[in-house]
DNA sequence: GCCTGTGAAGCTATTCACAGCT
DNA sequence: AGCTGTGAATAGCTTCACAGGC
């Protein structure tokens, strides 16, 4: 199975390609698309393998077939729906950043236990009370959750999502969830960044 | 040098210690806080190595202990600053944070090219229009950067940040940015995690 | 000449497994 | 008996380096 490092850079190496495909380009080498994800050209091409792209050795890849493969990989065959959960200020910033984006991948509901977001409409994004978890990750057959609560509250609302189906969380929320085995989570840590950051600073001359 | 996953994963650890601490625990066992921080017991036992703390046989580590430990390498000797580029919701997202969690870590200066945020508090951190950025960081000894502008500014701004002597920047903006050798960046992309937690929700049976 | 595709080498990270301690 | 600390084994990832093609 695909490693996790090669999914992500692919992603990346997509986002790079619709600028030059927005830009006119139609054709790209390994070292020129090395440089705007950050890494290697070697890298790129052995990357490049697992979406079984071919590039020519005259012109290098084409832009508009390699978007192609990329997507056939990357993407759902069917629209993938996804919920959030806790509207905050880093959930406000995710349904922003999310609208529209990808026509296969959308946040299709968000959740908060704050009776005044209830029912108002957020980046076109309707929003629910926690108790209907449940009925709303059925009626809309979301598979995938991404959490932005205080800390406190995520693993019961992990542990709902999961019952009612959910194989995917993105979690932010900075706590370890304990999930099953067979539910993909990827935990994204804001606290764990910034020290890390803080630490590699001082270390350089 | 010490790599970076284990830099994460310390700080994941003491986390989890400061909740035990909380609740008066005074011992930890490898396989607890394994449990806790979720991974496996050896690993841990390996990155407690590297902050040469030494646990007992009878009662594992001492939790108090390894406070210390971790915190005497993770955190810097003197206080260090950090300045917020972009107040947009995840920037205030952000700020709440981080807003008192460490003493040696924390958020001196906002900035924005918004006039209406300019001179306002924001969780205890002023606002400055984007022009004083140089200024600021001098005069604050600002030696981190955190960005959270759209893609378009981005650069622009890890340019002025990094002439102005920064040494390490935390990027939310999902851009590869172009920044030299002796300055440590650490890409946070929400993109490329909700792709991958969608392509890997897909991959279980 | 300069590219891609890839076997093989080199490197990094994780996990095993056990000696040594209490 | 059950833990820590760690050498050694394994697994995983990145980079080299070159054959093959235009």
């Amino acid at each position: 199975m695909t490693p996790e490092k090669v999914v992500g850079r692919l992603s990346i190496y997509r986002r790079r390609l619709e600028e030059l495909a927005r830009q006119g380009f139609e054709n790209v080498f390994s070292h020129v698309l090395a440089k705007m994800a950050g890494c290697k050209p070697a890298q790129v091409r052995r990357d490049l393998m697992v979406v079984r792209s071919t590039g020519s050795t005259k012109h290098g890849y084409n832009v508009r077939e390699l978007l192609q493969s990329i997507g056939d990989f990357l993407d759902p065959r069917e629209a993938q729906a996804a919920a959030l959960i806790g509207i905050g200020g880093l959930g406000r910033a995710i349904l922003g950043y999310f609208e529209g984006r990808r026509p296969k991948l959308f946040i299709a509901a968000a959740f908060d236990s704050d009776p005044t977001k209830i029912g108002t409409t957020m980046n076109g994004c309707p929003c629910y009370p926690d108790s209907q978890l449940p009925q709303i990750i059925a009626a809309d057959n979301i598979s995938i959750v991404i959490i932005t609560t205080p800390a406190d509250a995520a693993q019961a609302m992990a542990d709902i999502a999961v019952a009612a189906g959910v194989k995917g969380i993105l979690n932010f929320a900075p706590v370890t969830l304990k999930i099953p085995e067979d539910v993909f989570v990827e935990n994204s840590d804001m606290t764990v960044y910034l020290e890390r950051v803080a630490y590699f600073s001082r270390q350089n001359p």
